[in-house]
RNA sequence: GUCCCCAUCGUCUAGCGGUUAGGACACCGCCCUUUCACGGCGGUAACGGGGGUUCGAGUCCCCCUGGGGACGCCA
């Protein structure tokens, strides 16, 4: 049989690291067996639901690359066949009517959890002939069985057996006629022909449920696997205070989908020593059985670690292609500066996300306002004057503007001199970068350009006479 | 409170009865070097505790502790 998984987000928020890993471990399993891929929107709970969320989570999927073959489809629009298996559930006693008001259920479940029992409903309008109190709109339970256990075997955590006794009379259906997210779960997952439902180990609770009602429609379970929770560096659940939980948050701060799915496949999957996997890598060692159990938490300095081992590996022109929109968002002209190919390779190694880049780019797109302090004071002193009038003699001379050519430039000046090329490579770069820190001296002129570098350089020589 | 789950360096993890307990991130040191980086080399650092089983336990079992989850007319 051909694998079917799915992700099944509710759109009550943008899509998160947790759900994300979810649905990349969804999505590399249906990928690894040739299977099929579906998104379904759970958005049952209408007050809660929200087509912005619904779109954040589809942009945030799109990014990682996690494309969906059927789908998304939406648990609103199927109201119709919900309506259908209650009715028969109705009919063929499978499910009843509960009129127990919210208030008299709070009072049982804190009367139960006073004994110190867990809270569940008492099964009162269970087979009740009771003629149905006045003004009081019913929902629909499900008629758990009493007596024996559910058992199935999960993926990550082997077998799991839960008592029939532990579990309750769900709600299927609320008093305003909506279904509920259990139940739609079991029809949309029948429906549409899930043999693997992956999802969070929150989940894992439901499950000896839904497997009850699946057997009330008289259908075989799917196979599970209950991936654990991701959680914040403290080790308590992710959160907002964990800084970006959006994973549109990453591609705002310049992190690259390659990265983020390279770190979240490694949170609670590896394959032996290996850290680096491409995606078509992962769909084929990706292994649902060797999901560790165990909860991880979030390390945003080995995803900063993934991120610049991609954008060293990744194609410059591509990553140049990449840059566009993190220039144009920090006011920068694309055209402004130099080649973007170039100026990716020279700056990817000293940079660890595609917003820092940028602004260690800054300089080659516009002029700056003041040097760095700091810098200025150690490198455009008076003691630069020389080598800056040297510098400025020998390159407006000089016919070929070209980094190694550049290069001799400075190498020879340093020789004439005779200092190091520190001593005049640095005045050199605090002139035309502001500060003390740019790729390779040569490079950074090469790719300023002529007449921006030298009145760069003059006016950094004014600023040295100036000082004493 | 009741039920369920989890447990190897700070973090992600390898390990599947016999290992000097391996790798990666982070951190520290050295080297390279015109800055910052990158890179290379080296280092610090872990089996939560207690009982069993076994010739032998990080690996199997039990208890404790710690952490997490679930107990909705939320998903």
């Amino acid at each position: 049989m051909s694998v079917v998984t799915r992700f099944a987000p509710s759109p009550t928020g943008y899509l998160h690291i947790g759900g994300a890993r979810t649905a990349l471990f969804s999505w590399l399993h249906a990928r690894r067996h040739g299977g099929r891929f579906i998104l379904r929107v759970e958005d049952t709970d209408r007050e809660r639901s929200t087509d912005e969320s619904t779109r954040a989570i589809l942009d945030g999927m799109a990014w990682l690359g996690l494309d969906c073959d059927e789908g998304p489809y939406f648990q609103s629009e199927r109201g119709g066949r919900y309506r259908e298996v209650i009715d028969a559930w109705l009919q063929a006693g499978k499910a009843y009517y509960c009129y127990r008001t919210k208030e008299e259920l709070d009072a049982l479940r804190e009367a139960q959890r006073a004994r110190g029992e867990k809270p569940r409903y008492d099964g009162y309008w269970r087979d009740n002939d009771e003629t149905p109190p006045a003004g009081v709109t019913p929902c629909v339970r499900f008629k758990n069985p009493l007596e024996g256990e559910v058992v199935f075997h999960d993926h990550v955590r082997g077998e799991i057996r839960v008592s029939n006794r532990e579990l309750d009379d769900l709600v299927i259906c609320r008093a305003d006629g909506t279904p509920t997210y259990n139940f739609c779960v079991v029809v949309d997952d029948h429906d549409m022909g899930i043999t693997h439902v992956i999802r969070g180990d929150d989940h894992i609770s439901n499950t000896p449920r839904q497997i009850n009602m699946l057997r009330a429609m008289e259908v075989e379970p799917p196979e599970y696997a209950h991936v654990p929770m991701i959680l914040g560096h403290d080790g308590k659940r992710l959160s907002k205070r964990h800084g970006a939980v959006s994973v549109m948050q990453y591609e705002a701060e310049g992190y690259l989908p390659e990265a983020l799915r390279n770190h979240l496949v490694r949170l609670g999957w590896s394959h032996g020593d290996r850290e680096v996997f491409t995606l078509d890598e992962m769909v084929a060692l990706f292994d649902l059985d060797e999901v560790n159990p165990s909860a991880a938490s979030f390390d945003p300095r080995k995803l900063l670690w993934f991120n610049q081992h991609y954008l060293k590996a990744l194609d410059a022109g591509e990553l140049a292609r990449r840059l566009l929109p993190y220039l144009e968002r920090a006011g920068l002209d694309p055209g402004a500066g130099p080649d973007l190919a170039a100026l990716v390779r020279a700056q990817r190694e000293r940079s660890t996300t595609l917003v820092e880049l940028v602004e260690n780019s800054r300089f080659f797109f516009e002029d700056f306002e003041a040097y760095d302090e700091k810098s200025a004071r150690k490198h455009l002193s008076v003691a630069a004057v020389p080598a800056l009038e040297a510098v400025i003699e020998r390159l407006r001379a000089l016919q070929d503007w070209s980094a190694p050519a550049l290069h001799g430039v400075v190498e020879a000046i340093a020789g004439e001199l005779e200092v190091g090329m520190g001593k005049v490579a640095q005045p050199i770069r605090v002139a035309v970068a502001g500060r003390a820190v740019s790729p390779p001296i040569d490079q950074t002129l090469e790719m300023l350009g002529r007449d921006r570098a030298l009145a760069r350089l003059e006016r950094a020589l004014e600023h040295a006479r100036s000082q004493d």
